[in-house]
DNA sequence: ATGGAACTGTGACCCAGGTAACAGAATCAT
DNA sequence: ATGATTCTGTTACCTGGGTCACAGTTCCAT
């Protein structure tokens, strides 16, 4: 990509508050813009597999989900929401092996490509790359992490009650609605929530009924919010046996 | 420690093979030992979590359970199994911050140790070091993938098979007992092994029985081995449906 | 050898949450 | 506008596997 590219200075933005090159000089992202192409995706997209033995992506705008099937029983989970700033496909740009996973467009997607052979030098040349990219795999693997224990040390409810809580926007209370914006997830669909929590649409459903009436989200099609953060994290939270009292007294 | 440590020719052994030091020169491998320090932890001990902000270690022998539990319910996963070879913490090494998760030794374990900070200074400094220690990254992510898509997409009696398959030797049939060794996990117990697949010791056994009924594996206290590859390939597999039939035919 | 601790084997019970199925609402494309 | 498509709400049903409880077994320390 050329400096005076017309997306040139959005995609610098993008860039500069990315965690994966936030830390970098602009000198730095600037010699690197260098090699980049810029390139766009439609929505609802499958990404072809063999892409990422070849080619490393940085997106700029929209999202990606990151996730597997299960062939037989039509199941599947999200392991990644991947958005702006947000670089993939990070596990074979580390060993340069197939990655088993599925890459679908939720928006249509702008990215940065390059070759991952390029990306891999800069890995092993560049100090200060490595200072950003590294902390940025260490967050990667947390969230990993948090997925696989949640799964088993969680119900539902409470899954999808941190879910909720793990992109709300505690900064930003809308005084006059009084509630919380929600990032990233606030317009998916319950199947997308249910596959980012290891479920099913209609549980998901379930249990966001049950949030509302709780008072803690408040929603509708394509729209997420949360009402009483407390509440929220009180589902969210290891209060789990008191909450339990409570829903069997109260309903 | 020193070369002319009685420990040194031993844990250059473990090192030359180690999938985080295997690809380093014999010279580079030399150079980093000499900052490192032996140390020993007995079985059964609970490594204290701050130690993991200061100093990283590589295992020479024995094998630490990284895992996690819930406060209330008593209920554990096992995230890592580590072993010979293996680092530790790597989650804080990248980003520094304080990693949730609890360390356990399940042998007498020797390790050598570091100060992060040296660590962090090779990772940016050693590009022949970061060769290395990137592709053991992404086999480290693979596993976390691994375990929560499985936990996910997969019931736990496959979830089992697929964990013996893991660490199924292939390559070492016993021929006069004919049988395949299983690696590191082998003489676990059904407490352990169900914490590395998000279930619980009486469910565990349970399949355990239903696995060696069906010829699959066989095992006794603090023993594990398998005997059918083929049909422990099936219950690990995603011939899901047609096993439910036989079995219910069958029992 | 003997008492205790750590493991294994099983059965009875029960419920969270997944499956299936359908009706209604919102949104989109032409 | 209108038909198609994609989402949401809700019911009825059923089962995998978690909890509890206890007995038997193996191993270890003294």
């Amino acid at each position: 990509m050329r400096s005076d590219s017309e997306f040139y200075s959005r995609c610098l933005q993008v860039l500069e508050k990315s965690p994966l090159f936030g830390g970098l000089t602009k000198q730095s992202i600037d010699r690197m813009m260098q090699e980049f192409a810029w390139k766009t995706w439609p929505a609802r997209l499958h990404l072809p597999a063999e892409q990422h033995e070849l080619y490393f992506h940085i997106i700029i705008s929209g999202r990606i989900e990151v996730g597997r099937n299960h062939p037989d029983t039509g199941r599947s989970v999200t392991m990644w929401l991947l958005g702006p700033g947000d670089g993939f496909d990070i596990i074979t740009l580390l060993d340069g092996k197939y990655h088993d996973a599925i890459f679908v467009t939720l928006d249509n997607v702008e990215t940065l490509v390059a070759p991952v052979d390029t990306v891999r030098q800069w890995l092993l040349n560049h100090p200060d790359f490595n200072r950003s990219f590294l902390p940025y795999l260490g967050r990667q693997m947390r969230y990993l992490e948090n997925l696989s224990t949640d799964l088993v040390l969680h119900d539902t409810i409470t899954r999808l009650a941190r879910l909720i809580l793990h992109y709300v926007d505690r900064d930003h209370l809308f005084d006059n609605q009084s509630h919380y914006p929600v990032a990233l997830i606030n317009d998916l669909p319950h199947d997308a929530l249910a596959r980012m929590i290891g479920s099913v649409r209609s549980v998901v459903n379930r249990h966001m009924q049950q949030l509302k009436k709780d008072g803690a989200v408040q929603f509708h099609r394509g729209f997420i919010a949360v009402k009483d953060l407390e509440m929220l994290v009180l589902h969210a939270g290891k209060a789990l046996a008191e909450l339990k009292k409570r829903h069997t007294r109260g309903g």
